[in-house]
DNA sequence: AGTATCTACAACCATTTGGTTATACGTTAC
DNA sequence: GTAACGTATAACCAAATGGTTGTAGATACT
C-alpha cells in the first residue's frame, strides 16, 4: 500500500538536495544494504566524522533515512519509502511529457476529436 | 531505445541539485507541456527576468532543459531523456532495497528453495 | 534610422553549504 | 571509578547559491 501523502514544496527541495551529493548518495545506498552506525560510515570516506554526521542529518530531515539509538551508536539505515516518493515525483514528470505527446498524436489523428485533459 | 550513459557523480549531482528547488521544477514542468521562449516563464514568477534566466542556465547545464534560438527569443524545451536518466538512477536504489529483502528471504526459507518473488 | 524587445553577463550582496577543529555528553569496557 | 568509544554540537571558514541592478548586444517593429 503507498500511502501517496502530498509533499510540499520544501520538502521536495529537501529529497532533491540531500540526494545531489556523491557521499550522502553513497551512505543512501550502504544503508539500504544494511544499517550502520555513524562511525562506522564516516570511516569510509576521507571526511571528519563530524562531516559524516551532518551529511548523515541532512539525509535524515530529507527522511531518506532513519536513525536510532543502539547502546551508545546511532544505527542509520535507509528509507525505501523516501525513495518511492522521490520516484513518484519523477514519473509525474514523466507521465506530463507523455501526456504532450498524446495530445500530440490526437491532434494529427482525426480532427473530430475532442480535445484530451488538458491542465495549466 | 535508452542509451544508458554511464552518469559522472558531478553529473548526477547537478540534476538532482537542479531538481532542488521549486522554480526550477516549474520551468521543467512548463517546458515539458510546451517550449516556452525565457521571457514568458520570467513573467510566470515573481522574481527579475535575470533570476529566471539564471534558473534556465542550472537546468541546462543538468541537461534537464534545452535552449534554441529563435528570432531574438530562446526557446526552452524540457528534456525527457534526462528526467528518464534520474528516475534511473532512483530504480537503481529501489533494486538494491529489494535484493537486501531477497537476500534476507532467501536466508530465512529452507536454503534449497529458491528465493520467492516478493513485491511491495 | 530609431525604438522597443529578448537575452546575456558582470558586479554585488546575503544566505546556505560542506568542510574543519574543539568541546561536551552518554555509554561501554576495564 | 576511569578510560575509551560513539555522538552531538558549536564556532569558524571558504565556496557556492539565489537573488538583485545595471549594461550591452541582437533582433524585430514602424
Amino acid at each position: 500500500m503507498v500511502v501517496d501523502t502530498e509533499l510540499s514544496d520544501v520538502e521536495v527541495d529537501r529529497i532533491f538536495r540531500a540526494l545531489a551529493d556523491a557521499t550522502r548518495r553513497d551512505i543512501v545506498r550502504r544503508t539500504l544494504v544494511e544499517e550502520a552506525s555513524v562511525s562506522s560510515l564516516a570511516a569510509a570516506y576521507e571526511m571528519s566524522f563530524a562531516a559524516v554526521s551532518k551529511h548523515v542529518a541532512v539525509l535524515e530531515g530529507a527522511g531518506l533515512v532513519t536513525k536510532h539509538p543502539h547502546g551508545r551508536e546511532r544505527l542509520v539505515r535507509g528509507n525505501p519509502d523516501a525513495i518511492r516518493r522521490a520516484q513518484e515525483l519523477l514519473d509525474a514528470y514523466e507521465r506530463i511529457w507523455r501526456d504532450r505527446i498524446g495530445r500530440l498524436d490526437a491532434l494529427l489523428a482525426e480532427p473530430e476529436t475532442p480535445a484530451p485533459h488538458l491542465t495549466d
